[in-house]
DNA sequence: TTACTTAGTGTAAAAAATACACACTATATT
DNA sequence: AATATAGTGTGTATTTTTTACACTAAGTAA
């Protein structure tokens, strides 16, 4: 958050990519800033670390109050701290990602006053952004296909229930390419962090896919093991 | 650093844990506390960021000021900002860690004055550690074991010129386990990085080996594919 | 009933990872 | 000169993983 600078010789931020996905497109949630510099300027929300809180609990206090989500996965993963970054003094900004799921039941939150308002943006066609928050979400999205391969975040995307069809075009999106839906399947079953439901998927004109769940303990047990995609 | 408690809300210090080579053992560069909080104590060397520099310029400054190195890969890993991490105050911290080795020509040059003395220490056996250093040693580790799978940092550690025995040594110290020294020859070489010389390794008594050396033009140009271990 | 749309499945071939043992060479020792 | 010593350097067979590839089944809509 770039908004508000008390006379402090370093100011230290969190900024937060939260990447949504909609069932359709990959997105980011951006603000519209009401406040010089970058008045009009499309910015990554974020804010001011706290005196009392840690980082991770800063980090989801700010995700809450942008959105009203809780419980979401989120991840540190880099300090931009330029010396230039801020026009108005030295702000040193921890960057955060969460992955959401959008749409459906819960809506976010209106987001705090410094915002004209706050919107998500397809990444395939972003807008210019304030400061040099270009660059973290680059590093974010770069990260976020390193941790997709490793790592079960994919699933943060999803609804509880989901298709496969579904988590293979939410590992197409991010990792930007197409995979072949035999191996894909064939990969992730194996991994053995799938339930499968006894339930199909519903509102389709067309033929029903059996639902799946991630199932976190079967995930716990395999700790240490790496999961490769 | 931990050092010097300015009066501000919050204080911004970088802290780098160096992992050295001495071509035996792994070790960390540790300083041994002359003043409160933790005076005699153990801890990683660190300093407080400078408010016109960048922070991987810091974290250069501060190796320089530290070891006398410079040109050394080092990379950024994580932020440390609990609210009781420094009994004084609220200290912020960014971790780096670099990659030395040590030994041969250059000798570090004496550390600062904050310090009775700075060593050198085996990580099989290191002592409590001030602060939460511990807790940044742990994650730095952990971060060089991933890194080492998937990019060339092992060669930071090894001289210019150096044995295949040496670079699985490293290898096998980083990841903690033992390599097959075929499999490891064939999988090492067939990334087509190492330049193989016309030189042998001088001075052991028995058969020499042929030395190596790491071919930055030739790694240049895989830029995108992934290397793995 | 037919047309449409997505779900769901198997196999063969290629590539990569693993397991494994011995002869070679340079030096030091007697 | 012969021998002991210590680390170098190499190949192959087996298993596992990855890749490429195409059709039938099921449900809905007209």
């Amino acid at each position: 958050m770039e908004q508000i600078l008390p006379h402090l010789d370093s100011v230290f931020s969190i900024d937060c990519v939260l990447f949504g996905f909609d069932g359709k497109e990959l997105k980011i949630l951006l603000i519209e800033r009401n406040e010089e510099p970058f008045k009009d300027w499309w910015a990554l929300p974020g804010n001011i670390v706290g005196p009392d809180e840690s980082l991770d609990q800063s980090a989801s206090r700010i995700l809450y109050e942008l959105t009203g989500l809780r419980g979401i996965y989120m991840e540190q993963y880099y300090a931009f701290g330029d010396p230039g970054r801020h026009p108005q003094g030295r702000v040193i900004t921890l960057a955060y990602y969460a992955l959401i799921r959008l749409g459906g039941d819960k809506e976010l939150r209106p987001i705090s006053n410094y915002a004209k308002r706050a919107n998500w943006l397809p990444i395939t066609d972003l807008p210019k952004l304030a400061f040099d928050h270009q660059k973290i979400y680059d590093k974010g999205l770069e990260k976020i296909k390193r941790r997709i391969k490793h790592q079960p975040i994919a699933f943060e995307l999803l609804p509880e229930k989901f298709t496969l069809t579904q988590l293979q075009h939410v590992y197409e999106l991010v990792l930007g390419k197409k995979l072949d839906k035999r191996n894909f399947r064939k990969k992730i079953v194996s991994f053995g962090v799938l339930k499968e439901l006894d339930e199909k998927q519903k509102g389709v004109s067309y033929r029903a896919a059996t639902l799946y769940r991630f199932d976190k303990r079967k995930y716990a047990k395999l700790f240490g093991k790496e999961i490769s995609f």
